[in-house]
DNA sequence: TCGATATGTCATCATCCCTCGACAGATCAG
DNA sequence: CTGATCTGTCGAGGGATGATGACATATCGA
C-alpha cells in the first residue's frame, strides 16, 4: 500500500491539523502565531501536527531568522478533490448545488488514491 | 447544520474504509460483496467500518430479505468541498486544473469544521 | 559573550481504534 | 420446523496516535 496515498486523510482526521488549516487559508503563520490560534493544545503539540501536515506536502515551510512561517501547499488538494469527484462522481449535480462548483466538461478525470 | 463536524474526516482517514468508498462509486452492494472487494480485513471488520460509515452520513443502507445494501450518501460531500474550498481558496486556479471543475461565482461561504 | 526568543525533537503516558472470533437476530430453502 | 445464509454486536488484544515537559538548536539583542 502506498504510504504516500493515506497521509493526507490521516493529516486530516485530526481537527486541531483541520483548524490549523484554516487559519492558514488567511496566509502564512508563524508557529507561535498559529499555537495562539489553535485552542486546546500547547505548542509543543502544534509543532507535531505541523510534522504531519509538512509529511503529507500540505504545508510548505519558509525560513526567516529565529521564525518558521507555515502556509498552505495546494499541491494535495487534487488528491481530496479526485477522490470527492470518484466517490461522488453519480450525484455532482447535489454537489453543484451545495459547493456553488460546476463541472467543466461532461465527462470525469480519475486518478485520486491509486 | 450538520451533527458532528469531524465524523466524515475519521471516516475518511480509515484506506479500508475509503476502499469500500470507491467500491460503492459503482453502485451500491450487500455487505459480503463489499467483504470480497475490500482486502487485507475480514468481514466483521468489513461491517465495523460500515457502522463507522453510516454514523458518519457517507453511505445509506437499504435492507431487502436476508441482505443489506450499501450506497454513497452524497449529503455530507459538501462538508468536504466546502474544506477544501475555504482552505484552498487562493489557489483554486490550480485546483481546477487538475480536478476538472470550475467555480460557478466569486463567493462561497459555508462552514467546514463547525 | 550572555540571555531571551522561537522552534524542533525525544521519551513517556494515556487513550483511541483497528482487527478478529464468538455469538445473536433475521431471513430464506426444504 | 430445521438448517443454512446474511449481517450486526460484543469483548479482548495489540498497535497507532495525541498531548506534554524537558532538552537541544538556532537566531536576535545588548
Amino acid at each position: 500500500m502506498a504510504p504516500q496515498g493515506g497521509l493526507v486523510f490521516d493529516a486530516l482526521a485530526d481537527p486541531s491539523r483541520r483548524e490549523i488549516l484554516l487559519a492558514l487559508a488567511d496566509g502564512e503563520l508563524a508557529v507561535g502565531d498559529i499555537a495562539e490560534r489553535v485552542q486546546g493544545v500547547g505548542r509543543t503539540t502544534v509543532s507535531s501536527h505541523l510534522r504531519v501536515l509538512r509529511m503529507a506536502g500540505l504545508v510548505t515551510e519558509r525560513r526567516e531568522g529565529r521564525f518558521r512561517f507555515y502556509s498552505i501547499d495546494p499541491t494535495p488538494a487534487s488528491q481530496l478533490v479526485g477522490f470527492v469527484a470518484q466517490v461522488y462522481r453519480d450525484s455532482l449535480d447535489e454537489l453543484r448545488s451545495d459547493a456553488g462548483v460546476a463541472p467543466r466538461s461532461a465527462e470525469g478525470r480519475s486518478s485520486a488514491t491509486g
